[in-house]
DNA sequence: ACGCAGATCCACT
DNA sequence: GTGGATCTGCGTG
């Protein structure tokens, strides 16, 4: 039933996952119509150990509860106004998870231009900015399977990344440099919806595709 | 109660 | 391009 979507999420590690996510398409089926892009940037989060990770220590809640479901399970959170999106990764009670950073907008950017102030590259080039201009306005897909959700990924088909870059995560304070700097997050390189990347480095006349 | 977060915006250099 | 203010829900005390 869902095995091509649990098997996708699990039986290899969180971070070949994440640079697998780049170039598919996450669709949103939201009140106002179907709204999505390809994903552009990930940030895979790697359990109890991972200083940087919501299930760090093993830390477990009604609010992170997302990171320990099955692959392929939606785990949905909030700080500061914005939602998030991570996909959970590994088997059941293995709290490794994948946050979706950006998508280049291709389906419904009129609604989603409607759902922002903000235009061009700035309408989704942030994990917080993607879900407004989605429309996302609660955590009622939390905890779902992402086939059982609003939300959906092709794991049918992808868009090949000319180069797929790796970094340190956005916005991590671990006191631990180890897990502060590994290099677990990914992006299409010279993609401009990428978060936080110089004018110097976009690629405008391929937007970092092959 | 209180402090802060897997960020964003805006007002300045 | 950078720094400071700020938005609310959780987690800890």
């Amino acid at each position: 039933m869902h095995s091509k979507l649990v098997s996708f999420f699990q039986n290899r590690s969180t971070a070949e996952i994440a640079r697998d996510l780049l170039g598919r398409v996450l669709t949103y089926d939201s009140p106002n119509g179907l709204v999505g892009g390809l994903i552009v940037e990930t940030e895979a989060y790697l359990g109890p150990t991972d200083r940087a990770a919501h299930s760090y220590g093993g830390h477990r809640s009604p609010a992170n509860e997302g990171l320990y479901c099955v692959g392929g399970s939606l785990y949905i959170y909030s700080r500061r106004q914005y939602y998030f999106l991570d996909i959970s990764t590994q088997e059941k009670d293995n709290p490794e998870g994948i946050l979706i950073r950006a998508i280049q907008p291709t389906i419904g950017q009129e609604i989603m231009l409607a759902n922002r102030i903000k235009g061009g590259f700035e309408l989704t080039n942030g994990p917080g900015k993607f879900m407004q201009a989605f429309g996302v306005v609660d955590k009622s897909a939390d905890l779902l399977l992402l086939t059982d959700s609003p939300f959906t990924v092709n794991l049918d088909h992808k868009k090949t990344p000319n180069t797929i870059a790796a970094s340190p995560r956005i916005g991590i304070n671990a006191s631990d440099a180890t897990w502060a700097n590994a290099p677990l997050r990914f992006y299409v390189s010279g993609n401009p919806f990428v978060s936080r990347l110089r004018k110097r480095d976009y690629d405008l006349a391929n937007f970092g595709w092959r």
